[in-house]
RNA sequence: GCCGGGAUAGCUCAGUGGUAGAGCAGGGGUUUUGUAAACCUCAGGUCGGGGGUUCGAAUCCCUUUCCCGGCUCCA
């Protein structure tokens, strides 16, 4: 007999028995065997420590769902024995298999997968965990001419390698998986796409099918329902809806056209972006939309962006659409001799750019080929760096909660210490800014993300990203450290001693750009603006034309009271009217009756929430004045 | 850019080789209305663009633009 501690009890069974023997039912999927995740088909030789995993866990759920994927490999295997196996991971929500073969998946083979899926789950097939010496398997998988698995061996150093097998279906995978395809409930495949091998552009295109899967139906109609309600928020269609914006065919890809709408929304954020700006002590400029190549060229852009750059001949030169507000920027900075005293330096400036963008790219405002960044530039010395980079952040932050994103994911993306070479700047300057960036985020006490590796050439950055409705993450705010343009452009100070030095350049932005930022907070918002950001904050309706005149009266205080206010007197019933203006996501409602003009008040309506009861003008007022000011 | 799927009225969508449709929105009229859809009526389309096959194309083929889902990229 053996001595089992599992979740906390501890039982006495016979050496040699399998985990899922012990369980009553199919809830648990895998194990921590003395902490280590093991199948539940393991058997047990020795006293040990179990905690088991359901789906309810990360684990579980990257378990379940890899083993989701070999299901589906199984499917398509039978189906279609040509196509060869990629990869199949679990995802953050579901899974995905890559396959390469040579007609790609229609639509409808998904179909015929899904119910191929069904039958072997039916039979309940067990997941066999066999371990080969790393020769045995790379014969194994020769033999069954699977390339992709072949390549992937050769590059695992391992002397022994697990495989999976199902009946005569067989995947490289290090596991653990649930013990029978039996354990796969209710599933779905939801789409195609192609993916290059290794996400490289040079290799093969392989055909990925994405899918997801739960234990209960229950869970699975939940999910699916969920993606539902993500894309009534999607901010492409709320934008058509609201009348915020379009992008036309006929004007081309990625170029936004901000209706009356939209661009009030966009001009409030852009206002409220100002006085903060302002009162953190950056100063505004404007820099031109085109420039001579040879200022591109001087920055470096031209040698590292120029696929992404719109050019255009002037006279016998070639001028840049700007791609980009550093080197604007920069020349203002340069115009004169500055003075430590003047450091840091900050300038901001609402920049629209215009980038060569790929069109399989674009994506509604979330990535466009015309934007404006909310940019600005910080000139420092080194020991500033901390200071302002606090600064930034504290100011991205409260910014950022303004809108109502209280939670980002935050990154830090230094460079590869594998590969030094191929970045600029000193090692001096890189763990400068490093240690800076870090202290700040510190500072704040923002949870961040190391990203090895990730940084650009000239610098290590921070980035918040924000989300989709779909959970998407979108790059909003950034902070960069330039190591390039200081150099390039000869970017200097005089210092206290007299001499000049090399100024220290931080690029950041809070928003991100204007178009990304509007999107996110489109689908975060789901329409539904708060007070300060509706374009059209209150609507007066007269129950009838007897009452024209007083709806007028009334929306003339609420102009003179500064609310973007509307009239709607078209000869509907109130009804009609009612939910007219409650779709269209309007705040309030200003409903008047003969009750209201006898009694001198306004029959108040909210959005969502509906009617408040009469109040007077004045309090109608003060109850806004009270929500005005957004989240902080 | 690459892979797959699409594009029919302002919007959402039906229409698989034989005279282009519906609902909503819009115009006109009737109705004067009390917290989410009154009634009648009218108008609206080179079926994304171009080319081809066919007696005949929204429908089949080619091409191009744009959109969607991924991949890649993201100075």
């Amino acid at each position: 007999m053996i001595k089992v501690r599992m979740n906390d009890k501890i039982i006495e069974i016979e050496a040699g028995k399998r985990i899922v023997d012990l369980i009553g039912d199919k809830k648990y999927l895998a194990a921590r065997v003395n902490g280590e995740l093991r199948d539940i088909n393991t058997e047990i030789t020795e006293d040990v420590e179990l905690n088991l995993i359901d789906f309810s866990t990360e684990e579980g759920k990257e378990i379940y769902w890899h083993s989701s994927s070999h299901v589906m490999a199984m499917a398509v295997k039978k189906l279609f024995p040509d196509a060869k196996l990629a990869i199949g991971p679990a995802i953050d929500q579901g899974f995905y298999y890559d396959f390469d073969k040579k007609e790609p998946f229609s639509p409808d083979d998904l179909a015929k997968i899904e119910r191929k899926m069904k039958q072997i789950i039916d039979q309940d097939i067990p997941f066999e965990r066999v371990v080969m010496k790393n020769k045995e398997i790379l014969d194994f998988f020769e033999k069954r001419h699977e390339s992709y698995k072949v390549q992937l061996i050769k590059e695992i150093e391992a002397e022994e390698i697990s495989l999976y097998r199902n009946d005569d279906f067989a995947d490289l995978c290090r596991g653990p998986h649930v013990p029978s395809t039996g354990y796969i409930h209710a599933f779905k495949l939801l789409s195609l796409a192609g993916a290059y091998w290794r996400g490289d552009v040079k290799e093969t295109m392989l055909q990925r099918v994405y899918g997801i899967s739960f234990p209960t139906q229950d869970q699975l109609n939940d999910y699916l329902k969920k993606i539902e309600e993500a894309k009534k928020r999607d901010h492409r269609k709320l934008g058509t809806e609201l009348e915020l914006f379009s992008i036309f065919e006929e004007a081309g890809a990625g170029l936004v056209h901000w209706h009356p709408k939209g661009a009030t929304l966009r001009r409030i954020i852009e206002e409220y972006w100002i006085k903060e700006h302002l009162a953190a002590d950056y100063q505004l400029n404007i820099t031109p939309h085109i420039a001579r190549g040879r200022l591109w060229h001087q920055s470096g852009h031209y040698d590292f962006y120029r696929d992404n750059m719109y050019a255009l001949p002037v006279e016998n030169e070639e001028y840049i659409l700007k791609p980009m507000n550093c080197p604007g920027q920069i020349l203002i900075y340069k115009s004169k001799v500055r003075s430590y005293r003047e450091l840091p330096l900050k300038y901001a400036e609402l920049g629209t750019v215009y980038r060569n963008e790929l069109s399989g790219t674009l994506h509604g405002l979330l990535r466009v080929r015309g934007l404006t960044i909310d940019d600005a530039h910080i000139f420092c010395q080194p020991e500033q760096i901390e200071d302002e980079l606090t600064k930034v952040l504290e100011l991205a932050q409260k910014m950022l909660n303004k809108f109502g994103f209280h939670e980002f994911q935050v990154e830090l993306s230094v460079r590869d210490p594998k590969d030094k070479e191929k970045y600029m700047g000193s090692d001096e300057e890189w763990e400068r800014a490093e240690k800076g960036l870090i202290a700040a985020l510190k500072r704040v006490g923002l949870e961040y993300k190391r990203m090895e590796g990730e940084a650009v050439f000239y610098g290590p950055k921070i980035d918040i990203k924000l989300l989709d409705a779909l959970g998407r993450e979108w790059q909003a705010s950034t902070i960069q450290f330039d190591f390039n343009l200081p150099r390039r452009f000869d970017i200097e100070y005089m210092d206290r001693d007299g001499k000049h030095k090399q100024v220290v350049v931080i690029h950041r932005a809070i928003y991100g750009s204007l178009e990304r930022f509007i999107g996110c907070l489109i689908e975060h918002y789901a329409g539904s603006f708060p007070l300060w950001l509706a374009p059209v904050q209150v609507v007066v309706m007269p129950i009838t034309d007897k009452e024209n005149r007083y709806a007028q009266q009334i929306v003339k205080r609420c102009k003179k009271q500064g609310l973007r206010v509307a009239l709607n007197d078209k000869s509907e019933k109130i009804n009609y009217r009612i939910r007219e203006v409650e779709v269209s996501k309007v705040p309030y409602m200003l409903i008047l009756g003969q009750r209201e003009i006898v009694d001198k008040m306004v029959s108040v309506r909210k959005h969502k929430e509906g009617n408040l009861g009469q109040m007077k003008l004045k309090e109608f007022f003060s109850l806004l004045e009270s929500e005005q000011g957004g989240e902080n």
